[in-house]
DNA sequence: TCCCCTCATGAAAAGCTTTTCACGGCCTAT
DNA sequence: ATAGGCCGTGAAAAGCTTTTCATGAGGGGA
């Protein structure tokens, strides 16, 4: 058994009341004791019952992440993110994946509940509203990557629609006229936005009429099965902005095993700019997002709202921005240049 | 406030007592009592506080996950195995990363203290004596990748000098024999075992004399920095039996760029079997680890502790088979065949 | 010099659950 | 018919902390 606060009292020869003050600098004490207190919590290696403590209505020090699914890259950097600024505000972690679908999203929320301070949602799929009626009111909550408008809780997103665009007007610089989108899935807010910027890009050269979106996902499965439809059309579409990183890998693999090359025959970009994008062949175009530093800013957002003083400040929505990495896969049409 | 016991077992009109024996099943309670106290539960929305509860002495519900660092594809799929069976089991997952060094362990395991049922800890590095010497004698844990001898604590490892041992010996009979091994950090202990079974297989096929170790790690960058070493060599190795797929990627990127070719020129192969190693050019060889399942392993291994009447069971020491998928990134040495 | 105020401290309550203990009622067996 | 045993139930304790309330002593001002 580990001890308690009563054994340090006792061995201090205090009370229990002077330990916790002494502990938690809540009132003063005297000096005296105060070394005696330390010294006995110190030699008993005594650590405050996180039950209690929490059951007396203090804090948990703990914060729950929701992601909808984990895989890959994007999600080990979000969690290295996350960890890392947890451990640096003393918090840990409590994880919890595969939500998707809205009951098992409450029911996790519910599993939560009581066990954490707040909460860091990605549910880019669900929308911050959903998300939010789910939660008890009150919870803070820190949205990354998913809609959260007229929510009353910080967003962490970053700029899917321009990041979108952006590689979409690199396309179109290079002199791509018939360039197609393979978008992820039709539930996902950040899919939609990314589809959205590459309309507004195209509509902004005047390719409204060009533009071509094919149902994908953000898997290599899915960039895979959708450049199936993509090869099948004519005129082929010489560029071809993909939903993300390992979306594109897929349509890559499918290009090269139906005899194309790229960027030669045609230009391949993915998003999220992981790092595999740098050791494939060719090197991947892609926009860089800031995943890592987006998951330790959601935790700093948390923890802020954790130390408000309970009054609800204006919720701060932040779009963290995107940059374009031009590498290898995207070049000049065939015939140009 | 949500509801507590008290609200329940007033509107049911019977004591808190049978209420929690009711809803916990714990000792036999009238039907129409039982009825009624199911249907002010359901009413209220009643869920019992997990802080009381454990506070009481009952399990949290929650198992402490320990890693040393957290990347790519492994760690993805690793979590998937936890989070999955956890989920199955109701369980929660703490998850804390980063312990590398044993300061840093302890801290964490510090930190999870009281607030969880049980560990899975994966600290290769560390090795389990460290790491059981550090626990709270009794706590339930399950070390995974980790060598655990003389522990109580259940293992689930994979067989990592097996699985090196069957690339080697595969490269062996593609007709190679002057086969470099590329081999992880000095302290991790499953790189030494991937490095003692490339050894033997080399020592078996009477190539003992012909082993050539260089220093690497798991990372891509340290994949390509070792190739240069590999490189400088004469007579330059036929063969490499990188420290695992990442390395096995860093070590082609670093021969490509040197002007050779992949395999014609050198064959190279990894270990983990990740998703990645399909969709590189060439194709990577390697060893499948089912990793996913190893953790969902862990974590119904750890229950199965938890569940168990507190008497010690023998510990368990699994070693999970692994398979060799060749594929394109090997194949007979220049010049032969 | 006396009173009031402040400051440090101890006792006790609150927070919520599970479990032990005690008790009354009913059934069964002698 | 009566005694013993079992079953369902309520009261109360335990588990550990923080915080409120009360109290005592000491110091400063009138």
């Amino acid at each position: 058994m580990s001890a308690t606060i009563r054994d340090v009292a006792r061995r201090a020869g205090v009370s229990i009341s002077t330990v916790s003050r002494a502990l938690n600098n809540s009132s003063p004490v005297a000096e005296d004791k105060r070394r005696l207190i330390y010294e006995a919590a110190e030699a008993l290696g005594y650590a405050p019952h996180p039950a209690a403590r929490s059951l007396q209505g203090k804090q948990t020090g703990a914060v729950g992440v929701l992601l909808p699914f984990v895989s890959g890259e994007f999600f080990s950097e979000l969690l290295n993110g996350l960890d890392g600024a947890a451990q640096e505000l003393g918090l840990l972690l409590l994880i919890s994946t595969s939500h998707r679908r809205h009951d098992d999203f409450r029911k996790a929320v519910g599993a939560l509940d009581k066990r954490v301070d707040g909460l860091v949602v990605m549910a880019p799929e669900l929308g911050a509203a959903a998300a939010a009626s789910l939660a008890r009111p009150g919870t803070p909550v820190v949205f990354v990557n998913t809609r959260a408008e007229g929510v009353a809780g910080d967003t962490v997103n970053f700029d899917n629609a321009g990041g979108a665009a952006a590689l979409t007007r690199h396309l179109i610089g290079l002199g791509h006229r018939r360039i197609a989108h393979v978008r992820g899935r039709e539930e996902a807010w950040d899919a939609g936005e990314r589809a959205r910027g590459y309309r507004e890009a195209m509509a902004e050269a005047g390719l409204g009429a060009e533009a071509l979106e094919i149902e994908g996902g953000y898997t290599r499965e899915a960039g895979h099965a959708a450049a199936q439809t993509l090869l099948s059309l004519t005129p082929r579409p010489t560029a071809v902005v993909a939903a993300n990183d390992y979306c594109a890998l897929g349509v890559m693999g499918a290009l090269r095993e139906a005899g194309l090359s790229v960027p030669a025959d045609v230009s391949v970009c993915g998003f999220d700019g992981l790092t595999s994008g740098q050791f494939t062949v060719p090197t991947l175009t892609s926009v860089r997002v800031p995943i890592r530093e987006i998951g330790a800013q959601a935790v700093h957002r948390l923890a802020e709202q954790l130390a408000a003083p309970d009054g609800e400040a204006a919720p701060r929505h932040e779009v963290v921005p995107v940059t374009l990495v031009a590498r290898d896969s995207t070049s000049a049409p065939p015939g140009v240049g």
